[in-house]
Order: C-alpha cells, then sequence, then structure tokens
DNA sequence: ATTAGAATTTTGACTTTGTCTAACTCCTGC
DNA sequence: GCAGGAGTTAGACAAAGTCAAAATTCTAAT
C-alpha cells in the first residue's frame, strides 16, 4: 500500500509536479509528511523537521504545510479542538478518532456510501465531506 | 419546528431535566443557547449573556459550556480550526460549514444512510458519527 | 564577478482561544 | 447566624497560530 518510500528526491519530484519550488525547508517539509505518512500535528512537523539540529523556523513550517494544501499536496483535518492535523493521504478518505488519545485512523473511502444528503444551498459547491467516526474505549 | 420559544423558566426546567442544578448564570448561558438556536462559540456566548451589563465571567462560561456537552444538553462542534462551536440541536444530524463564512447549517440525520463503514477496532464504541459538507460558493 | 530583484525564511512580538488556581460569594441546612 | 459545599470570579498562564519587517538566498542579467 503506502510502499512508496521517500527519498528527499522523491518528495522533490512531488513538490514540483504540484507547482511548489522545492527548497530545502519545504523538502525537510515533505519529508517528514510522506517517509512514515501519518496524521501530524504543525508542532510535530516542526520536532521532527528539527531533531538533528535546528534549520527551520516555526513560520515557515506553518507557511509551507498552507502551501501544501493550497496545492494540493495534504489535506487538513479538523477534528481535536486543541490542533489542525495534516495528512499526506489527500485520496478520497474518512476517519475514525478515538477521542481519547487523539489517534487517527483512516476510512478508505471505497465502499463507504452516503445517502439522502440534501442538495446544497444554490450558488454553492462541495469541497469536500468527510465522515468522522468519533469512538472511544467501552464495553 | 423550532417553536420552543424557551423563557428563562423553560430553560431553568431544561438544566434540571439534564441533572443540573439552575443557577443564574446557567440559566442565562442556557438561555443564549436556546433562545434562538444556533451554533455558537464561547466568545459569542459570553458576549449574548453580558450584552447588557457584565454579570458572568469567561471561566463561567467555558466551566458551563462543558458542563452543559458532559451532561447532554449540548453538542460540541469541531469544524473550524479556531474555535469550538456549541450546538443546541442534540438530535443526529450533520452539517453543512460553509468554509469562507464559517456558517454552519444542520442536516437532519433522517433520510441520510452511510453504508459500509469498517467494524470498530475491537475494544472501542462509537461515540458519535458526523458528516461534514464543506461547501464554497462557486459556479 | 557583481548586482538588482524576486522569492523565501527568520525573528520575535502579538492574538486568540482556552485553562487553571486561589480567593471569593452564595446558598442550604442546621 | 454559621458551617460547609457549590458555584463563580479575577487574573495569570499556556498552546496554537499569525504577522510584519528584516535578513537571507536564489536567479538571471549585466
Ligand atoms: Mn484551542
Ligand atoms: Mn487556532
Ligand atoms: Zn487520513
Ligand atoms: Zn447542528
Amino acid at each position: 500500500m503506502e510502499l512508496e518510500n521517500h527519498t528527499r528526491e522523491s518528495v522533490a519530484q512531488l513538490l514540483r509536479s504540484h507547482g511548489i519550488n522545492p527548497t530545502h525547508q519545504r523538502i525537510e517539509i515533505g519529508f517528514a509528511l510522506f517517509e512514515n505518512p501519518q496524521h501530524r500535528s504543525a508542532d510535530e512537523i516542526l520536532a521532527m523537521v528539527n531533531a538533528r539540529h535546528t534549520e527551520t523556523s516555526k513560520a515557515t513550517v506553518y507557511n509551507t504545510l498552507k502551501l501544501f494544501v493550497d496545492k494540493g499536496m495534504v489535506r487538513e483535518l479538523i477534528v481535536d479542538p486543541n490542533k489542525v492535523f495534516y495528512d499526506p493521504n489527500t485520496s478520497a478518505h474518512h476517519h475514525f478518532y478515538e477521542v481519547a488519545t487523539g489517534e487517527l485512523t483512516d476510512i478508505p473511502a471505497a465502499g463507504v456510501h452516503i445517502e439522502g444528503l440534501p442538495q446544497l444551498p444554490p450558488g454553492m459547491v462541495t469541497e469536500g465531506i468527510e465522515i468522522i467516526v468519533r469512538t472511544r474505549p467501552g464495553r
């Protein structure tokens, strides 16, 4: 599945293919997201990128994540009241959200069907439909 | 539909029916939510409650909203990266979210069906399923 | 090589939303 | 009236994110 085995060079290609100029910082941030794909907060990314020694500022991480979202390279996930998660998986999918731990798990959209949604208000267009299944440990 | 025409006394009853001791502040906060039911942020509630003259503190508003959520009197809505919305409508329903303006519109759950969701991870139990349809103005 | 201009990054102050604790007030039952 | 508990308050604090101005880096032309 996720055996894309990303390198810094393949991330640079990915950036170019999304019309993003691959700078050093952007490559590191992209690599952090795609190397081992998970749902990550901006803070986590900042920590990953600066793990060995600081080379990227907070502002750049926030700017870059926003850029990635605008260019459709990652998806924003609003599910936790405290922080936004960034999802390197841009294919249509939904999520389990474990409320207690904050853990997110993908639900592939294939096989999931939603029926009976009402018409959009006129002049509006759908930007995305997401299902969030909030779960907690229980009997 | 929403012709419940709430008074402070009916809000007090609602509080009691949820096992909440109806204090002055709680009644005002409840009244702000149910008088003209909308999806409201904590800040909005604080402003509404203190519109005439300040009588309720920020801490009480936050405490009380959390209490209402715990007791199942209102629902928390996490859909905007900046703030939590509180929803006086606790019946099962979903939402349109107009990304540009932040406007939320209810989608009654009756008639909406979701098929093909995978099994929950073992030992987990569903706390809620929500569909969010993000919309924007467009052709 | 030098340099102008554009693109990108950085710093650090700032804002917003929400949390926390200790003090204070209010209420209830005696 | 008074004790104790429930509820509220002020204000300091924290976390996440934003912003503007300065500094750096890159590019492409002289
Ligand atoms: Mn927050
Ligand atoms: Mn925020
Ligand atoms: Zn995902
Ligand atoms: Zn609603």
